[in-house]
DNA sequence: TAGAATCGCCAC
DNA sequence: AAACGTGGCGATTCTA
């Protein structure tokens, strides 16, 4: 690649004489470089913006935010389109030094992301995909450079470069995602960006103090737990050994210690899954002991320290990595911590807090999947099952009962509530009858019930795994492809491509309606004093002034709701949503 | 001895 | 390769 031609801007009067034949553009590349990767303690140094003709290079250090108005208005115009890897990164540096909403994005890496269909041995860096649709190689040797003192020749040929390949980089993909035809597709990841970049620069409040305490009272316990297990497991150990030493400890963190543990006092098992061990322990009580210990051990490693570590030091607050298009169905997945998977409960859940003076809004989807499902399928009984507004696993029990409401007990319910979470994931009799806990039979009973209760249903999945095993590939709602690289001759993979492919029409368009509930809902708080802090595959949290909730909960409840409007014709959609002072549902 | 593989379990 | 889809991640164990 040809050298670009570099205009380089370090005074208000280069900056305003080059607007206006960026402006003039219909696309532009952009890229940023930092002097690290936290927004919070880095600094923007450059802004590089590509044209055919040139590239733009503007020396962030020579100007206060308040002499780029002009700039500010070009990056926050739907055009000219902005074009750049991975937007997300630049995107919070330009909010959170400049004020910059960033907005009219193409994102090559989304973009070569929504391409490779999910697959996942493509690598989606900007050398690789340059490398895959430009056959030609980067030198990213400059990238982690030092870029907040002097520069050098070389670091502004390669900040130009980054900027320059932009151009034609999306002429190729904008080529490939039309002929894919995911460009509806890329648009709703590309309006979803912002509002992802704005929730981690927002962060979350977690309660240190209320933290260190949970994890003081885990290790108690957890303490209490290993010594009385290092008792019955060793007693079994001194037998065995010659020397009787039963001071003799195993690392009960050890799976195949534990095994072999167990072993010794005559309970054998292949491996020590919590599953195994909860059918034998009826009968083996240390069994109980163990998977408390198990459990506690969880605890403490996943949810212990290591979470204090995320605490920004210049923000106090947790600002965990969210990646856009997570999983081939378009999930968000949230790491560096994972927010998505802290425990359940009401001691975990409710340290992570409003601070003083502010309320958390949690919101979530009722029964989405459920609802898409009812949606795609057509099924009368279904949606009338949503329509009534009723509980919809008691709904359903009466429904494949054939007995009134009034009549249907606590076990009727949770029967159906196995079947309705089940069946879309492809769940069959033996795996229904261990959740359940009830035979194999009386759950191919139960699934004929309903099945015949909710016959639009069992078409539709049907036809959704046949799609699977005849195209090797589905589609959401907005389009989104997954191109399943499994073996439909393979005994092994057939199965598990009749699943996916029931599944992944589903969950996927649970995504679609999910990001476009987060873009809109960004904006709709634009001006209010109202942040997204925590995303969780059908659930929001929405940080806000205190005063302002109950406008902010109802403005989230519409967002939410009108985002899955999009995407379903006729089944009604419920958001239930709580102010509160904690992440609980109260 | 660092990275890969495995086991195991948390979330939706 | 747990029944049932999608992930992240920590501890142990294996391997080059």
């Amino acid at each position: 690649m040809d050298l670009p031609v570099i205009r380089l801007i370090r005074t208000a009067d280069e900056l305003a004489s080059s607007i206006p034949a960026l402006a003039a553009e219909p696309v532009i590349g952009l890229d940023t470089e930092t002097t690290g990767l936290d927004p919070h303690t880095s600094r923007l140094r450059l802004l590089q913006l590509a044209t055919p003709q040139e590239v733009c290079i503007i020396d962030c250090y020579s100007f206060e935010a308040g002499q780029v108005t002009q700039l500010v208005d070009l990056l926050t115009a739907t055009a000219p389109v902005k074009i750049a890897h991975n937007a997300k990164f630049d995107a919070k540096f330009l909010h959170h030094h400049l004020g910059i909403r960033l907005n009219g994005i193409f994102d090559t890496y989304l973009a070569s992301l929504l391409a490779s269909a999910g697959n996942e041995a493509d690598r989606h860096g900007l050398d690789p995909v340059v490398g895959r649709y430009l056959c030609q190689t980067l030198d990213k040797a400059a990238q982690l450079s030092d870029w907040s003192g002097e520069l050098s020749e070389y670091q502004l040929e390669y900040a130009a470069r980054d900027a320059a390949i932009l151009l034609p980089l999306y002429e190729k993909l904008k080529e490939r995602l039309d002929e894919m035809d995911l460009l509806v597709t890329a648009d709703l990841e590309f309006d979803c960006i912002l509002s992802i970049a704005r929730m981690e620069l927002a962060g979350v409040y977690l309660d240190d103090k209320m933290w260190r305490e949970q994890i003081e009272q885990t290790r108690k316990a957890h303490e209490i737990v290993a010594a009385e297990l290092q008792e019955a497991l060793g007693a079994g150990a001194s037998q065995m050994s010659l020397f009787g030493d039963s001071s003799e400890q195993i690392n009960l963190d050890s799976p195949a210690q534990v095994r072999d543990a167990l072993a010794r006092l005559g309970i054998e098992v292949d491996d020590t899954r919590e599953w195994r061990l909860q059918k034998l322990a009826r009968e083996h009580p240390i069994l109980d002991k163990l998977l408390e210990h198990r459990h506690l051990s969880k605890n403490l490693s996943s949810y212990g320290e290591s979470v204090l570590e995320y605490i920004n030091p210049a923000t106090g607050r947790i600002h965990a990595d969210f990646r856009q298009i997570g999983t081939p169905t378009g999930r968000i997945t949230s790491s560096s911590p994972s927010l998505q998977q802290i425990p359940h409960t009401i001691e975990y859940r409710s340290c992570f807090r409003s601070p003083a003076g502010r309320k958390l809004i949690v919101a979530d989807y009722s029964q989405i999947e459920m609802r898409i499902l009812a949606d795609f399928a057509h099924d009368e009984s279904l949606l009338a099952a949503f329509d009534s507004g009723q509980d919809l696993h008691r709904t359903t029990a009466s429904q494949m009962f054939g007995i009134p409401l009034g009549q249907v007990t606590p076990r009727h319910r949770e029967q159906a509530k196995g079947l309705n979470y089940g069946l879309v994931y492809g769940m069959g009799a033996e795996g229904l009858a261990s959740r359940i806990d009830s035979t194999v039979q009386e759950a191919e009973s139960l699934i004929d019930r309903y099945f015949n209760a909710y016959a639009g249903v069992a078409r539709w999945l049907h036809e959704a795994a046949e799609r699977a095993v005849n195209e090797g590939r589905s589609r959401t709602a907005s389009g989104r492809l997954w191109i399943f690289r499994l073996d439909p001759h393979d005994r092994q993979q057939y199965g598990s491509l009749k699943r996916v492919g029931k599944n992944a029409p589903i969950q996927g368009t649970a995504s679609d309606i999910f990001k476009r509930a987060m873009a809109s809902l960004d904006m709709a708080l634009l001006g209010l004093d109202a942040r997204i802090v925590n995303s969780i595959h059908d659930e929001l949290v929405i940080e806000c002034e205190e005063s302002i909730a109950q406008e902010v909960k109802e403005i989230v409840v519409d967002r939410m709701v009108r985002g899955a409007k999009e995407f379903l014709v006729r089944v009604p959609v419920t958001v239930e949503a709580m102010i509160s002072d904690a992440w609980l549902k109260k």
